[in-house]
RNA sequence: GGCGUGGUGGCCGAGUGGUUUAAGGCAGCGGUCUUGAAAACCGCCAAGGGGGAAACUCCUUCGUGAGUUCGAAUCUCACCCACGCCGCCA
């Protein structure tokens, strides 16, 4: 949620910020806000005067009573105002009602210096790894997968539908595999405390990621019990901490958490969306980070470092996009794109995505820290950087380390994980 | 799913209609004392919001919402959550 106060004293500025985006419909969002805040204060102003008001008759007539003198006349009169007052904060509830979903509907303003305009507009910041070269045509994941008998689209789709793959053997000892690796990393070396979050989550949940309201259409649902299957673990993670108010001494927190994703990716189909490329459920080790504001630019390059060192230990080239305005997720401030070179679809596959939030969601979370000790409560940075996500990462694992007889060679930090330095096809 | 108990400030916890503008404790901050620390003692210490240049001032908040009342942490209803027992169950 953006900051109504930085928008009532400078309402031009956060507009030309918003409008980096391209997003038409922010203008007119931000005119609403404007005129439901001013209609709300006004009606502030007035009901609290006539409440001191009442509250001071309130306290004559309870000092009456305790000296057995009459009161009758005051009760008549505070019967009109209380019903005043009454109307009043109904009127209140509803203009404030309606300021809070208008606000958690506008995004996040994007930092300063980001470039502006489409995803066309994304600079790409740097590059790792050789592209590999081969003297054969590289198959493509997912019949490498068949070959292999570790990949059965065919099935999945069977079971739940279109997008949902399944891995089987070899196949399925990788994910569990990538999954161990991925977390003994982030763990061991770079600091982060591993957490088994629930899949399922509630709306408030979802409201303090950005997800909701705005995006409702894009979640699994069970209406039943209105929950929602976790998109990321972005979600349950960044609110572990919703409603609270941590000490100074707890920033940076740091955490870690490996567990599948749910996209409906509705629309979607095509072939950007063949195999592994796009897929209704995925696994993902996920990072998160709550910090101080001054602190959350050098940790999101910190964050986006420890992203990276995953690629880099599984010998993938990949390249680092910093994303323009209009590509910049809603609730991101400011994100490094970390895309993966994919042989056999001869393609960069985006695998983690890596933002700050700045105090977006931690407003929308109430999530805060005492600066210092006795000090008022400020809202903390979330950032958080996937590390990384399977699907994209396997696709391009196998096709960049094919051999002819469409084996694979399995790189070395995994090998310990995975039980072989190669698949071979059944 | 059924029955029961409960939900109060950063944390614990008292409080059944009007000096509760929420007791007391813990934690935190400042001070006295001390070579230093601890202990002891004294003081300060919730969050959010409106108005104001400021000093300051006013309002709201006792799980959420609705109701009763001149007035609700306190009474009524609904819902949510936690815990306990029963039922079901990997």
């Amino acid at each position: 949620m953006i900051d109504v106060k930085l928008l009532r004293q400078d309402p031009a500025g956060v507009r030309a910020s918003l409008l980096r985006r391209d997003d038409d419909t922010v203008s007119a969002a931000l005119d609403e806000v404007l005129a439901l805040d001013r209609r709300w204060r006004d009606r502030i102003t007035e009901t609290e005067q006539l409440r001191a008001h009442r509250n001071a008759a309130t306290e004559e007539v309870a000092r009456r009573k305790r000296a057995k003198e009459p009161a009758d006349e005051l009760l008549a009169s505070l019967k009109l105002s209380s019903d005043r007052v009454k109307a009043l904060d109904a009127e209140i509830r509803e203009l404030e009602d309606m300021l809070h979903q208008e606000l958690l509907r506008i995004p996040n303003l994007p930092h300063p210096a980001i470039p502006t305009g489409p995803a066309a507009a994304n600079r790409v910041v740097r590059e790792w790894g050789a592209i590999p070269a081969f003297d054969f045509t590289p198959r493509p994941h997912w019949e490498l997968g068949e070959t292999l008998g570790i990949l059965d689209l065919v099935r999945g789709a069977k079971l739940s539908g279109s997008g949902f793959p399944v891995f089987v053997g070899a196949g399925a000892r990788l994910v569990r595999g990538l999954a161990n690796f991925m977390l003994d990393l982030h763990t061991r070396e770079h600091g982060y405390l591993e957490v088994a979050p629930p899949f399922m989550v509630n709306r408030a949940s979802l409201i303090g990621t950005g997800q909701l309201p705005k995006f409702e259409d894009d979640q699994y649902g069970m209406p039943r019990d209105d929950l929602f299957l976790i998109p990321t673990a972005e979600v349950p993670v960044t609110n572990l901490h919703r409603d609270e108010i941590l000490d100074a001494a707890q920033l940076p927190r740091a955490f870690v958490a490996f567990t599948p994703c749910f996209r409906r990716e509705a629309g979607a189909a095509g072939k950007d969306t063949r195999g592994l490329l796009r897929v209704h459920q995925f696994d993902k080790v996920e990072l998160v980070r709550l910090t101080r504001p001054d602190a959350s630019e050098a940790e999101h390059q910190l964050l986006t470092g420890h992203a990276e060192a995953v690629l880099q230990r599984l010998e993938l080239p990949y390249r680092v996009l910093e994303l323009a305005s209009g590509d910049t997720g809603f609730s991101a401030a400011r994100t490094y794109d970390l895309e993966v070179w994919a042989a056999g679809v001869g393609t960069w596959l985006e695998c983690s995505s890596a933002s700050t939030f700045t105090d977006f969601q931690a407003r929308r979370a109430n999530i805060r820290y005492r600066p210092a000790p006795g000090a008022k409560p400020e809202f903390v940075h979330t950032l958080n950087a996937s590390g990384v996500a399977f699907a994209r990462t396997i696709a391009a694992l196998l096709e960049n380390n094919q051999a002819p007889d469409g084996s694979v060679r399995i790189p070395g930090a995994l090998v310990p994980y995975v039980g072989t330095d190669r698949l071979l096809p059944d």
